[in-house]
Formats: structure tokens, C-alpha cells, sequence
DNA sequence: ATCTGTGAACCGGTTCACAGCC
DNA sequence: GGCTGTGAACCGGTTCACAGAT
């Protein structure tokens, strides 16, 4: 398969959103312009972003709501339980592992990490925090898919690289500092300080 | 000035972070290559970058690190503090209101608001959870500038169009729900599930 | 000699427009 | 007639390459 732009990707997700939104509504088939309408893209875009993994449509008639969804889970990987685990158990961290959101995606989150002897064996939602040591032989044991890393930055790039060491090739980080990973892991960042600096780059420059 | 695309705001943010670690080393000059090089960017990334702007640097010799960055926190408007409030005192936003590394670069937590009444009244690091029904007289009595939405999906879309209408041009939204601001308001999301499910395509297509 | 500043070429994602099917 | 699927045109961000300054 060919390479598939990131916001191609991001785009599916939110079509699978409003789709599931649509299924329960009742609705059995939506049209590409419909979709896009929700999204704020064009219905050349969904229709785009579609064909580029198949034909799901039919012409003169639109997509099916179910089959649609169905597809876009499949091509998303949502089809499985992903193995989830957060390392570092401070603000952040506390509140990654308390979030609900992840379950009902299939995003189970079954472990934290910490160093700090203090935070280690203390309950967070329904786990215990974990000895750090003890991460690299549980990510085999407990086949531990994605790790979301949310320590402070000068931690960030050696855990990163004990856990891709360790066989782990999907990170997302919170940490406020750039990670380098081999081509074989994917890393996202999401990086507060550079989100609130483009807010404020907008507000000086509102004379657009 | 004409348009400058985000991801060129996002990587001034970045050489900013690079030239305060340089000056701390008491480096007095930099050049484009190293500059590009911290970043994983190329120098004629960084050149073209910064010429946006303006001519920063001298030939055959590179930029003085400290005119450099001041020069970038004035593009970025960060000569000044920036007053910023959270709405939603839930597990995310508590764990904003108490996190360190806003201050640090001119953003101010100063006021997080709640409907919950068992909310309203509880301190949260060094502030008190007010009541949301003062939220719009305090935008415009504390002069607010930047409003980090953290609340429920349902709740988001009513809540932007409420900071909007008090005057608020720039959000930072952690809600999972897309959301609609006219033309003069900036908006920025961090949506937690669409980066896992890119992650999670990812994984699923690692036979790239 | 070195490194900046920038027009020109390039590239990839988005939009257009229309042929094809229901 | 309505809506999909897709090559072609478009657009804007990135890379190239070189002229110009020190």
C-alpha cells in the first residue's frame, strides 16, 4: 500500500465519529457531502480519502452507514484491543490513567510506571503504579502495545529508548521536549508549550 | 504580512527552545546548519524560516543567539504575560492548573472555572475553582486572553461560543468534540483519540 | 572561505471537474 | 438525476542552488 498522509488518517477517525453518531441515529446510508459537512472538508475530500483504501460506495446512492463503519475500523486497526501503558505517574500521567475515554476505543490501559519510591504501590483508578525497573520485562509479558510517556523532559529520551528497546514501536508523549526514535516506531507528540505559543503568535499577528 | 503557515510558527517555537540552551551555554553565535541540526530540520528550512521575518543573521558568519531570540519571542508575542484561564476542573483540568511549565514562558494560570457545586470553592494548586456563571465578567475584569477548554464533549461547542462572545480570541481545547469558532478566534485542538488511532494505524500498517 | 537570503524547482496534499454507475 | 471514483489542475510548503555579504 502506498503512504497515507497523517491527516488522511486523522480525517478518518472523525469520519468514523460521525458515522457512529449517524448509526445511532438510525440512518442507513450518507453521502460523501453529508459527511463532509460534519467535518468541515469537502465532499472531494472524503471521497478522496476513501478511494484511497477502496471503493466503499455505491454510486448515485452513497456510503452505508454500518459498512462504512465497519471498514473504517478495520483500516484504523480499531478492530483489536490495543495494550496501553503510561510511564510516569506525576499530574499528567495520574490523569492519563484515570481518563475513560481510552476503553471504549479499544484502548486498554493496564499498567503505570514511575521511579519515585514514593508513588510506586500507590493505587491510580483501578492500578497500582509500578517499579519502572520492573517495565522493560512486563512490556514483553504483558505485551504492551503503545506507550504514553508523560515524564519530565530531560527523562523523556532514554525512556523512550529503553521502551523501544524493549520492542515497543508506537509512543505518544507529553513530555515538553524533542525524542528521536528509529523509522520503525511511531512517535507523536503533543508538546502544550508550542500549542499555547502558536495561540499567542496568533494573537499579535490578528492583523491578519 | 502575508500568511505564515503553523508549522513554520511551530518551528520558531522550537529554534527558540534550542538558542535558550545555546545561551545558557554561552554560546554567542549559531548557524542555520546547527540550528537545523538540534531540530531534525535542514538549515535551508531554518534560513527560509527566519527570512520570513526578516534578516537576522550576518553572512558568513550566522546569528548572534541573543538578538535571535529576541528577535523570535517578539514574532511569537511572548514580550508579555499572557492571562490564562481554564474551564473544566475535572481530572485534565487540575492537572493543568498545577502544571509548572506555563509560567515559565509568560502564561499565567490565573482563574479555572466550574459548573460541578461540589467543584466550586475547592482550591486547585495555588487557586480556587469559581463558579462558570462568573466566567464572562472575569474575561473582561482580569483581562483574560487564552481560555484552555477541558470539559466534556457536550459541554465544549456551548462553552467556546460563551468565551467567544465575552471577547476571548484564542482556546486551547482538550475536549474530544470538534468545534466551530469564527474567522477571528483561534482555535487549537488536542484530541487523545485521533493520535491514538493514528498510532494505531500505524501499527496495524507497519508493513509500510 | 563561509554562511546568509531568496528566487526557482520540486513535491505532495487538496480541489476541480467529469466520466461512470445506480 | 444523484452521487461516487479518479485523473488533472492547483496550491502552498519544502528543498535546491546560487548570488551576495563578511
Amino acid at each position: 500500500m502506498k503512504h497515507i498522509a497523517e491527516s488522511t488518517v486523522r480525517r478518518l477517525s472523525l469520519y468514523l465519529r460521525f458515522l457512529e453518531d449517524f448509526e445511532a441515529q438510525g440512518h442507513a446510508t450518507i453521502s460523501s457531502g453529508e459527511l463532509a459537512a460534519q467535518g468541515g472538508t469537502t465532499s472531494a475530500q472524503v471521497r478522496k480519502d476513501l478511494s484511497l483504501f477502496g471503493s466503499f460506495g455505491k454510486r448515485g446512492l452513497g456510503y452505508s452507514v454500518s459498512d462504512l463503519s465497519r471498514s473504517l475500523r478495520g483500516i484504523l486497526g480499531l478492530g483489536r484491543e490495543w495494550n496501553v501503558f503510561i510511564v510516569g505517574a506525576g499530574k499528567i500521567g495520574a490523569a492519563l490513567a484515570q481518563f475513560r475515554g481510552f476503553r471504549q476505543r479499544g484502548f486498554k490501559v493496564i499498567a503505570v510506571y514511575d521511579v519515585e519510591p514514593a508513588r510506586i504501590g500507590r493505587p491510580l483508578g483501578d492500578l497500582v503504579v509500578r517499579d519502572q525497573t520492573e517495565m522493560e520485562s512486563d512490556i514483553a509479558r504483558l505485551r504492551l502495545d503503545i506507550a504514553l510517556l508523560a515524564v519530565p523532559p530531560e527523562a523523556a529520551q532514554p525512556l523512550v529508548d529503553r521502551v523501544v528497546k524493549a520492542g515497543v514501536r508506537a509512543i505518544l508523549s507529553f513530555a515538553p521536549a524533542p525524542i528521536h526514535v528509529p523509522p520503525h516506531v511511531t512517535l507523536r507528540s503533543v508538546n502544550m508549550a508550542f500549542e499555547l505559543e502558536i495561540l499567542s503568535y496568533a494573537l499579535v499577528h490578528a492583523d491578519k
